[in-house]
DNA sequence: TGAGCCAATGAAATCGTTTCCAAGTTAGGG
DNA sequence: CCCTAACTTGGAAACGATTTCATTGGCTCA
């Protein structure tokens, strides 16, 4: 019933077998050219015969590391932390690392308690998306961190390795590009401004009006949460409210499943009756109207380069100043977009 | 710059504090019941003071476990990975143990790899999607296993706990729907013969027709792979050949993320020109064309399933009998089904 | 032939906890 | 007031590897 309850064997048991010591069998593993060839092959013969495999728990209690990473994260069914994380991932085996994952729902206190447990033996190094910027029992934890750590797309209030994304660029482009096809009622739904990814779309979503001399539409801006109910409730008060916006941004990818689930409920068509564009390249996005408009960036990207730094860092001196990368967004038209219903009319007249 | 360079506080030191040995200070933590109030109180100010926590590493080393548990999977990408991990921690962090997460992207050497890592002191058990059911390397590994499993999905000829789904019964009524509505024509495209939910759906399939007498449209079954190329290459193909099918069952997730390119691409309109069923309630399922038909089954309970046999193991005898706990599905209707157009002209005319 | 050096090995200390055992302390009952 | 049982506690031995240090032996070179 897969266990074996029978100890497994130990260097000391390869040593015996071998006939050699402890410390030669060591040897033989970690720095087998220091050990005469004959000597080599009668250890790895024994290690053979015995299937033996040195014990991880007692390697990491001596050489004082664990090869582990962890990842602390919201929500691993969002596509967006799941692609970070197989990026980290790819990057970090190499290395010889693995991962720790920790699922956290967003709440303060998880994440407090996953960074608590997580640094005292159990992980070499911290890859996270703390959600609760100013939370401060997280910002207490964080500052008197005993591993090194990347914070990912957030920013707080400490000096942190980090790897942001230049989602204002991203959003300034996409409603410069909707203001050109002649919108001007344009909506906005995405996360609270407590959360960088939140305030940086709004701010490049404001830039875009105002670079061009004109008002910004803060009545369309609803900025709150990244989840699908709020897409959701959001949506359907602004096709519902009176001079209704020709054109919506959803600032997330899980907002984008809310604000088509209100699409789909209300019959509205794409692009038709409204343009959509959202953020990240997401499977419900390519898909959904034959693709849709997108605000794009490299995610996998995002999980490798936060890894490079964590190496870095790790191997590096300790006293590096912090780096921060910001990686950038770019516009990715698909079929959701058209001018607004009055332009073609007028077009057409 | 986060990591202190100082050596942290050991057990020693809170004992040198505190005034008392050390085998005070670790009843102190483990066994409080044990130690006199008034020392109590003395150790734990001391280990306020100093901050101390306990090095996970020395504790795993001593206690000869982890309280991590393995979580081997072919893509986190994939919702339905995604939620079972959920379910699984959800129910395991209860009883204080962490995932170690591992992404195999499905190839078998990875996953012999993993497995052969893990399970010396890294894991106390392992909960694993194995694609390669038939590996002679993974088989190899599974079968001298040194910590308990629980193989999701998956059938290997070994005994092992393992937790999978019904898929045959859910796919049959899917089938029994469709012949209902009045199609004959309706294609399946699922995974390979080689893993288990490939072999189910298409017992399920096929039993429907068989049972009422029917042929069963050998040609119209396409059984590869999961991947969503496939579901497109497949879709086109059947949508290109002659006398194509009015119905069409999408086998996997991600085979629908593919279908549905496919059917975008086209023109094919749903349920108008092709009646469509898939496996799972993924958010493209729930959004795209106002909710597509679905063979649904609780995922997250996949996990807290899992996750509890793996428990039970760990803490139970060791000579427990292999258990396996099948999960039903079932079909949630969507507006992706219609009479095929055939009769719908039959019954107009 | 002997001094010196390098390579290879063994023995022992070490990492930080838990746990066993023995010793010391307290309390209760006769 | 003493004896015994029940609590508390300190000291030391694990756990299984790595690493330092000292020793051995074989060479080279003078």
């Amino acid at each position: 019933m897969g266990h074996d309850l029978e100890r497994s064997s130990t260097i000391r048991d390869v040593a015996a077998v071998s006939g050699v010591s402890v410390g030669t069998v060591s040897r033989s593993l970690n720095a087998p050219e220091t050990v005469r060839p004959v000597t080599l092959e009668k250890v790895r013969a024994a290690i053979k015969e015995l299937g033996f495999q040195p014990d991880a728990r007692a390697q990491n209690m001596r050489r004082r590391n664990t090869l582990t990473i962890g990842f602390i994260v919201n929500d691993i069914l969002n596509p967006i932390h799941a692609m970070v994380f197989k990026g980290a991932e790819a990057e970090l085996r190499e290395s010889g690392y693995w991962l720790h994952l920790v699922n956290t729902g967003g709440k303060a206190r998880q994440e407090a308690e996953a960074i608590d447990l997580l640094q005292h033996g159990r992980v070499d190094g911290l890859l996270m998306t703390i959600n609760s910027e100013q939370d401060p029992r997280c910002l207490e934890r964080l500052k008197k961190l005993r591993v090194p750590s990347v914070l990912l797309d957030r920013e707080i209030a400490l000096e942190t390795d980090a790897v942001r994304t230049d989602h204002a660029s991203g959003m300034e482009q996409a409603v410069s590009y909707l203001l050109d096809l002649g919108h001007r009622r344009i909506a906005l739904i995405t996360a609270g401004t407590e959360i960088l990814p939140g305030r940086e779309r709004i701010r490049g979503f404001s830039l875009a009006f105002s670079r061009r001399g004109l008002p910004v539409p803060t009545d369309l801006i609803r900025s709150q949460s990244l989840s699908a109910d709020f897409g959701f409730r959001e949506t359907i008060d602004l096709l519902r409210g009176p001079d209704r916006p020709t054109a919506l941004v959803a600032g997330g990818n899980q907002l984008l499943v809310g604000v088509l689930r209100a699409i789909e409920q209300q019959g509205v068509s794409i692009p038709g009756d409204l343009s959509l564009v959202t953020c990240d390249r997401t499977d419900l996005a390519t898909v959904y109207a034959g693709s849709i408009t997108v605000i794009d960036r490299d995610i996998p990207e995002i999980g490798r380069t936060a890894a490079q730094l964590l190496l870095e860092r790790i191997n590096g001196p300790a006293d590096w100043p912090a780096r921060c990368v910001v990686l950038p967004t770019r516009l990715v038209l698909g079929r959701s977009c058209a001018p607004p219903a009055a332009r073609r009319a007028a077009i057409t007249a």
